[in-house]
DNA sequence: AGCAAAAATTGGAATTATTCTAAATCTATT
DNA sequence: AATAGATTTAGAATAATTCCAATTTTTGCT
C-alpha cells in the first residue's frame, strides 16, 4: 500500500460522495498532494483488487468509487442522481431462492427523484 | 421502427445469448443484410430507448443486449461468464423495503460457477 | 409515375475513459 | 553513496461508442 494509495483511500472513505477517478485526481491537487492521473488510476485499481474500495459502473458515466461498507444504489431515471440505500440482508434472502453459491451481488434499483417528480407534477 | 431495427430485434429476441453490438452486426452480414456499424448502434439506441430491448454494462467489456423478459444475471467471479437466473418478484420485496417508488432495477450476482469451482477443487 | 421532403444509413473522424509503456524518480538497505 | 526495487510519470495507445456531414432510401403528395 503505497503512500497515495492511503491518501486516495481515505479521501475515498471520508467523501460522502461518490468520487471519478478525475475527482479524486482534482482533490488531491487541491490539496497540495498532486499526483499524475496514472497514478490514481494504479492506486484505485490496487484498492479495488484488494477489496478496499467498491468501483460502481454507470451507464456512459465514467466509474465511481465507494467506501465498502454494505450498501446498495438507487439511480433517478430522470437526471441520474446515483444514491444510496441499505437493505436488509438481501445476501441472504437471495441465498434462499438459489442454489448458486453467492459471493456478493450489485444492485442498482431504478427510481424517480423527489425532485425530479416535483418537476413532474407541476409539468 | 426501421426495417433494420426489426431484423435486430429479431436478433436479439432469437437469441439465447447476451450480444453485443459487434457480434450483431457480424450476424447481419452473414445473413446479407449487411449495415454500417453506426445503424448498429442506432438501432440498438433506438430500440433500448424504446424499451423493447434491455443493455447489460459489465465492467471492461462491451455493452451486451439482451430481450426484455424479466429475468437477472449472474456473473462469474472467475471466467466473466454471464448466466441467467429469474428471481421471484424481486421488484415486490424491494419496494416492500423502501418508500421510494421503483421502477426498475439491474441485478447482478456475483457468483463461482460450476466450471471454475472444479477447477478450483482439482487444485 | 414523378418529385420533393423527410428519414435512415453510411464511412470515417472524433471523443473519452482507461490502460499501457518505458523512462525517470524515489526509497530503503548495505 | 551505490544499488536494487518499487513507484510515479507523461504521453501514447486502445477501444467502445458517438458524432457528423454527405448520400441513399423511403414516404407522401399530386
Amino acid at each position: 500500500m503505497t503512500k497515495n494509495a492511503k491518501y486516495i483511500l481515505k479521501i475515498i472513505n471520508s467523501s460522502s460522495d461518490h468520487l471519478t477517478a478525475e475527482q479524486i485526481y482534482l482533490c488531491l491537487k487541491e490539496r497540495n498532494k498532486a499526483v499524475a492521473l496514472a497514478t490514481v488510476y494504479n492506486s484505485l485499481s490496487f484498492l479495488h483488487k484488494e477489496g478496499l474500495i467498491k468501483k460502481i459502473s454507470i451507464e456512459g458515466c465514467p466509474d465511481r468509487y465507494d467506501n465498502t461498507k454494505r450498501h446498495d444504489h438507487m439511480i433517478c431515471k430522470k437526471c441520474g442522481k446515483l444514491s444510496d440505500i441499505t437493505l436488509e440482508n438481501l445476501t441472504g434472502r437471495l441465498q434462499e431462492q438459489t442454489d448458486i453459491y453467492i459471493i456478493s451481488y450489485d444492485l442498482k434499483i431504478i427510481y424517480i427523484c423527489d425532485d425530479c417528480l416535483a418537476k413532474e407534477d407541476k409539468a
